[in-house]
DNA sequence: CGACGATTTGAAATCAGTCAAGAGCAGTGG
DNA sequence: CCACTGCTCTTGACTGATTTCAAATCGTCG
């Protein structure tokens, strides 16, 4: 049940067996969400961390003038909340995005297997730098690029992880948000980034439907989007050989 | 030497006496360093992380149009880029905001410590969720807050992380970055930092000079400033016990 | 078919940016 | 001790990218 969980970390670490046993036997309980629900809620002390075994999640936080900003996307492999394994108080939300399956393991688990197995401690640690790098970057993203890059380079971040991980091309996959949804991970409003997706479209980069995103020209994309996947930090990865 | 870090260690984790020891023996060379020298540089594969003693540093980033972000501020006690000792390859720059005192530690010495000491690689880890909770909060508020929201955010902030570790007071702190650096931090220019700063200072929230901040109401500017401490996982803190 | 949410489009408003110039301040060297 | 230099701060007038508001259209699902 947690292969993709050790997927995941072999993609960036190296583990023995015995850690990848460990990883294997840990404790934990599967379920089903739909869309919409709250896997955790901001204040709240959860008890067990978030692995994502299918679907997608999205961690964001409200402001105090309405306004929400979604600070990640997770996927098939992720632990969502990883946070929570050291940190008591949850500082923000985490929500379905999609229909999920998730196995929640117990953050004490997470504790006992970081003391008896450093390796595996060091990899889950070496997963939240990452996810932290991404977060350095969707705040120079929407910081200091405009509405057009913004879109172009979140675009160009999606193709590389989905397909890094097997759910999709450099050149099609699934975009399972909606342009609201959009907006509150760009910073802009969902009347902006529908006036820019057509943008996108009519100067020939995308073509995109309801579910999916056809990628035409991903070179021209990334260097209209200011994208250099340096910041993923994907072992080993190149370009050209997915399409 | 290291007895920042243990300092900063332990105001979060629990480490039992040879946890202790491990880290105090660390492995280091202590520098100093001009105002503005750059620490680590995007695309290097620094061998050490760089632990702060005194002086101020900043992670940033710089743009394709030339806009920079600037990710965060780093004191005494923290270890800036504790990402170099997991992730190989440099995804930005860290850069001395003052002159520093720094001591660096080779990034095989802080792996070594997580293998032998878990405890502590679960501290340094620990660390590094906070810097990500920080981030988060940085994000939200570059994405979703006006500009003098932003502003009073960002004085709320400094006023209780320089207490915690002794730098400062609730009320009187030292400020020592430029508008222009503060406008990098909050993704605003410069002209518009000095005008809501006037603002703040009109409102009777705060007074300033060139280095130093005087903060007259804090209760009021972490109203106008949509600011709840809450992110920072300042264990036992409380707000009325410092002045 | 009806209803609801998501997308699309247009026009007007606004917050922050841009450009430009002057004032203040600190360090340097004569 | 003062003049010079460079950087930071300050202020005003104008500009513009994005938001806001509002309404119509599209799609999907019961």
């Amino acid at each position: 049940m947690l292969q993709p969980l050790l997927d995941k970390l072999m993609l960036r670490s190296s583990l023995e067996a015995a850690d990848q046993a460990a990883v294997i036997a840990l404790p934990h309980l599967v379920r089903l969400l739909p869309a919409r629900d709250y896997i955790v809620r901001e204040d709240e002390t959860p008890g067990y961390c978030c692995l994502l075994l299918s679907g997608y999640a999205y961690q964001h936080k409200i402001a105090g003038n309405g306004g929400r900003q979604i600070f990640s996307i997770h996927m098939r492999g992720d632990v969502v909340d990883l946070q929570n394994s050291l940190l008591h108080r949850a500082d923000h939300n985490v929500e379905a995005l999609t229909a999920v399956e998730v196995a929640l393991i117990p953050v004490q688990a997470i504790r006992d297997i970081a003391d008896a197995y450093p390796k595996v401690g060091q990899a889950l640690w070496h997963d939240t730098l990452v996810d932290a790098a991404i977060l350095r970057e969707w705040a120079i993203n929407t910081g200091r690029r405009d509405a057009r890059t913004r879109i172009a380079h979140l675009l160009c971040e999606f193709a590389l992880r989905l397909s890094f991980c097997g759910l999709g091309t450099l050149s099609y996959y699934e975009l399972p948000m909606t342009q609201d949804q959009m907006a509150d991970m760009l910073s802009l409003t969902k009347v902006h980034i529908n006036r820019m997706l057509r943008l996108l479209t009519n100067m020939g980069l995308i073509e995109k439907n309801r579910k999916f995103i056809k990628i035409l020209d991903l070179r021209n994309l990334a260097i209209i989007g200011d994208f250099d996947h340096n910041y993923l930090h994907m072992k080993d990865f190149e370009y050209s050989k997915r399409g």
